[in-house]
DNA sequence: TCTGGGGTCCTAGGACCC
DNA sequence: TCTGGGGTCCTAGGACCC
């Protein structure tokens, strides 16, 4: 097949790397009796409730029904919550999500990626892309094959492996023969492999982008690699043009090791919405006080406080304030955010949230921020600032005014 | 059937600066 | 004083991903 032009270059080999259903697989690790049975783990779950939604699902458990992102109580309904350890067949095992464990089992198969690639970049707990240079693509499957055993010898999760030109490629690859599948796709085969994926399959295409692409005629990947893209472009703009390069094989991106996070936030919905004054107030005191300790840790300033305030149904609304300067100031948070939730005093609420943004992490980022301008300076927007900001304490923000 | 919590990126409008 | 254009920052919302 002659190449088009455009198309990756031969000599890049990524390898996406996915462990299948990874909370359910941590969970079986710890606990072996539950191999084979089907487990539900649930985030904002908690033991013999039904409140929260699914994290993650094992297939035994999808076989009932069960979906990620489907509340625990229609789970339930699906699968009935098994109450001892020798009820009968129709129940399933429900287990509250448990970070901690789950890191340090992602921790051990880190360290196999590590040894397998120069260049790693961890999307999340359970998925990487690992530049593979200049592997042969002869090569490749005997690579993915080892890399399986090694991940699963290591931590004792199965992961699916993915092999292709580029990162959209690779992913789509690992997703292909889920569980334990291991797809490799040759710089030839490309355009081949995606043409009959369906567009939902495709990365950056949700249900709503999915139910649009379907009024415009595009059923599958091939379709829309068949168009010349402007339909996309001028109905999705810049993320028009991505799904359509995707469908064509096309994607430049290099791997590269993830960045600093962008953005701290923490968020916790009540059992029963409410629209107490100070039970909302209280949440938000708890939220702004975690996150304020996570961004610490992360050793990240902020520039920027917000809130998100989930109305139900499921109406949400932010609200955010930007600060002179980057700080790290518990206090200040709490303020800010509890001032940003005065707008709502009279709302019910189902969920909120607080969010640090605009961070910084060094010393010289915080000095070279020359928009940076001391409180008297006349400058009107600091002139609405609240007197939870003016209170505030700007740590390190008496020096900045020399460099100016 | 009334949905977690952690993120990213894009867009659009308004304020402001030059 | 009026008009206009370009650029940047901020805020809010939306879609998406895991």
């Amino acid at each position: 097949m002659e190449r088009l032009p455009g198309v990756d270059p031969p000599d890049r080999v990524v390898c996406h790397v996915d462990v299948d259903c990874f909370y359910a697989a941590c969970e079986r690790l710890r606990e072996p009796a539950l191999q084979g049975e089907p487990v539900v783990v649930g985030m904002g779950y908690e033991a013999g409730e039904s409140h929260g939604a699914v994290a993650t699902a094992s297939y035994e458990a999808r076989e009932y029904g069960v979906e990620s992102a489907m509340p625990i109580s229609e789970a339930l309904e699906l699968l009935p919550r098994r109450a001892t350890a020798d009820d009968p067949a129709d129940t399933g095992v429900y287990r509250p999500v448990d970070m901690a464990y789950y890191e340090s089992v992602s921790a051990d198969g880190r360290a196999v990626l590590a040894d397998a690639a120069e260049t790693v970049r961890h999307v999340s707990i359970d998925e990487a892309y690992l530049d593979c240079g200049d592997l042969a693509w002869s090569e490749a499957a005997a690579f993915g094959r080892q890399l399986k055993a090694d991940v699963e010898d290591a931590a004792g999760v199965v992961a699916s492996v993915g092999i292709a030109p580029s990162m959209a490629t690779a992913k789509l690859a690992s997703d292909a023969d889920k569980p334990d599948g291991l797809v490799v796709v040759p710089p030839g085969e490309v355009r081949e492999f995606l043409a009959p994926l369906d567009v939902a399959d495709l990365h950056g295409v949700g249900p709503v982008t999915a139910r649009e692409l379907r009024g415009m005629g595009f059923e599958t990947a091939g379709d829309v690699a068949a168009s010349d893209g402007t339909e996309l472009s001028e109905a999705f703009g810049e993320r028009g043009r991505d799904i359509h390069a995707q469908a064509r094989g096309r994607d430049d991106r290099e791997v590269e090791p993830q960045g600093r996070p962008k953005s701290v936030s923490s968020e916790s919905a009540f059992v029963q919405e409410t629209d107490a004054t100070a039970e909302k107030r209280e949440k938000v005191r708890a939220l702004a006080g975690e996150v304020a300790e996570r961004a610490a840790a992360k050793g990240a300033l902020y520039r920027t406080i917000g809130i998100k305030v989930v109305e139900p149904p499921f109406e949400v609304n932010t609200r955010a304030r930007s600060l002179s300067g980057p700080i790290e100031d518990p206090e200040l948070v709490e303020g800010v955010a509890l001032e940003l939730l005065g707008e709502f005093a009279e709302t019910t609420v189902r969920k909120l949230g607080v969010r640090l943004s605009n961070l910084s992490f060094d010393d010289r980022d915080q000095a070279s921020l020359d928009s940076w301008e001391g409180p008297d300076d006349g400058d009107p927007r600091s002139s609405d600032r609240s007197p939870a900001v003016e209170g505030g304490r700007r740590l390190g923000q008496v020096e900045l005014t020399e460099f100016e």
